[in-house]
DNA sequence: CAGTTAGGATTACATGCGTAATCCGTGGAT
DNA sequence: ATCCACGGATTACGCATGTAATCCTAACTG
């Protein structure tokens, strides 16, 4: 019967690849244009660099390409929270030697941070235990 | 009269590069030798390999060479916890739209932290609150 | 219909990175 | 005196990355 697999590695997504793959999450399937539209302001990035990030994306299987008449519509193919928890533990392991306490404690001594995260991250750690006792 | 300067950024620091930094700020001051040393076992690094990459860090000002006699001594030469505090800024501008909770949250979701770790990380916020009240 | 334009495909190109090998000189081993 | 091993200096080399430009074609514009 099918056991669990293994979820498979996400693609590797560079820097520059990433800004784009946080649009596609937000706006879900979009075409060229709209990504362009959407980065445009914040990015100096011109529509041919995207293009280029994106058939890189589309080639290491991040983004789906379905085409639509003339143009195509590319849509995320991994799961954003899977993305952000493997670079979290890359992160985790390269600097901080896997350790999560050090890197809240050395963001909170260096930052300011505000009493609605401080709350929510309480919570955070209510729910963490909730599911430890579990 | 001096006021303070911001801190000039740290030199950017590869994922290779990161592992001897570690061993640099864990040990101090340090031969190639020894360095080498300390991380066999655990990679599978030539001594050539991890002589290029402390040269290249010394090159980007990140280690300070001293000569003794026939050999070199390298120091760190940037503060870890600046390093660590750039990297985490970095890393959270990329992956989570700058924002620490919903790291924290993901993090909690997928992995299992310790009591020890969850008290610790209370504590945490503890301190940063009353910094924040100061 | 002719010119413009936008998007896909192909190509570019310097730099950084991971991972060394080679060359050279010297201090220690024999 | 000789040879070797080790460290520094130089060189290597393929792949990834950031950042596009070119070329081609089909659709839109007048």
């Amino acid at each position: 019967m099918a056991r669990r697999l293994p979820t498979p590695p996400a693609p590797k997504i560079s820097d520059a690849e990433w800004t784009v793959m946080n649009v596609f999450w937000q706006r879900g399937t979009s075409t060229l244009a709209e990504v362009v539209k959407d980065l445009e302001g914040r990015l100096h990035w011109k529509p041919r660099t995207v293009q280029s990030l994106i058939r890189r994306l589309a080639d290491k299987g991040a983004l789906a390409v379905e085409a639509v008449g003339r143009e195509f519509r590319y849509s995320p193919a991994v799961a954003q929270d899977q993305c952000q928890h493997e670079e979290s533990r890359s992160f985790l392991n390269r600097v901080f030697n896997g350790r999560l306490t050090p890197f809240v404690a050395g963001l909170m001594e260096r930052e300011d941070v505000s009493q609605d995260d401080l709350a929510a991250l309480r919570e955070v750690l209510n729910q963490a235990e909730k599911k430890l006792k579990k």
